[in-house]
DNA sequence: CTGAATATAGACCTAATAGGTCTATTTTGT
DNA sequence: ACAAAATAGACCTATTAGGTCTATATTCAG
């Protein structure tokens, strides 16, 4: 139920590149001081991230990352399911029906698949542009109340 | 960012209960059978529920387990910080603001503390009765809609 | 009173995972 | 040519999840 430091990680990462000019270049080392990543760490956080689209790399000296497309249009879901696995609260909503033997008779499963689809909805709403942006976050949410 | 058997279990096991006569006591191995729950193991759980005042335990021959509330009034997020602990999507939310340096400029943080609120309260609203009852259940989960 | 059935308490084990560190290689700008 | 960077992947360690077992205390039925 929780949710680790790889994902901690990546938002912090993103949301540091989202704040940058657009198209600068930031080295991993410098992500990495300014946001208190562990040294190295990072490193395979951002494979990840290049992998799924998210962020552009550039190799060679002077070379570094920067955001592959704009802050706005990635969402936590996204980062999320980029560097860890798809979102799921139990195994059965992920491996399907024929994991669990009881699952044609479960009642407990449509709980956790109707808790799953309102945690996703909710963080596929946020962007790493809402973060990134300093001010009036905690407003904004709250207006996606209903 | 998922759940566990403890709780699956848990959850498996009071619904069975639930679904007894009412004042019925149930056996460990009973419920292990019946549920599909490895031997055992189920004997750390109960003693969570007991110890959380969740199940009333018999000791002795013919003794066993019953719910020691009615199924109505024991939510799934009761249920889940009784066999596990506090529900937290990131440690900081439960270790509070000092446990890491950044929290107070952290625009993050807020974003998985609405999620969590989310998850909670929805958790807070479907009782072990809700599942226990063998019809329906869809359709109260979307009741709960909104 | 005796024995069987039960919860209780806690030890123990194993595999997987999270989190972190390091190094060799390739690429590229100056 | 050199330095600075990503890339790829090996490696390590502590913790946790999940499970199994056993010794003890308690209680009911005969």
């Amino acid at each position: 139920m929780n949710v680790g430091r790889r994902v901690d990680y990546a938002v912090r990462a993103l949301s540091y590149l989202a704040g940058m000019p657009p198209g600068k270049i930031v080295s991993r080392v410098d992500i990495e001081e300014k946001q208190d990543i562990p040294s190295y760490y990072l490193s395979k956080i951002m494979k990840d991230l290049v992998a799924g689209g998210l962020v552009q790399s550039h190799i060679g000296s002077k070379g570094g990352f920067s955001l592959a497309r704009p802050a706005a249009t990635i969402s936590i879901k996204e980062v999320y399911e980029t560097v860890e696995r798809p979102m799921a609260l139990m195994e059965c909503l992920d491996k399907g029906e024929n994991y669990c033997s009881y699952c044609p008779v479960c009642n407990q499963i449509s709980v956790w698949d109707k808790a799953q689809t309102l945690l996703a909805n909710y963080l596929a709403k946020v962007s790493i542009g809402d973060i990134a942006a300093q001010h009036g976050l905690r407003e904004r949410l709250s207006a996606l109340d209903n």
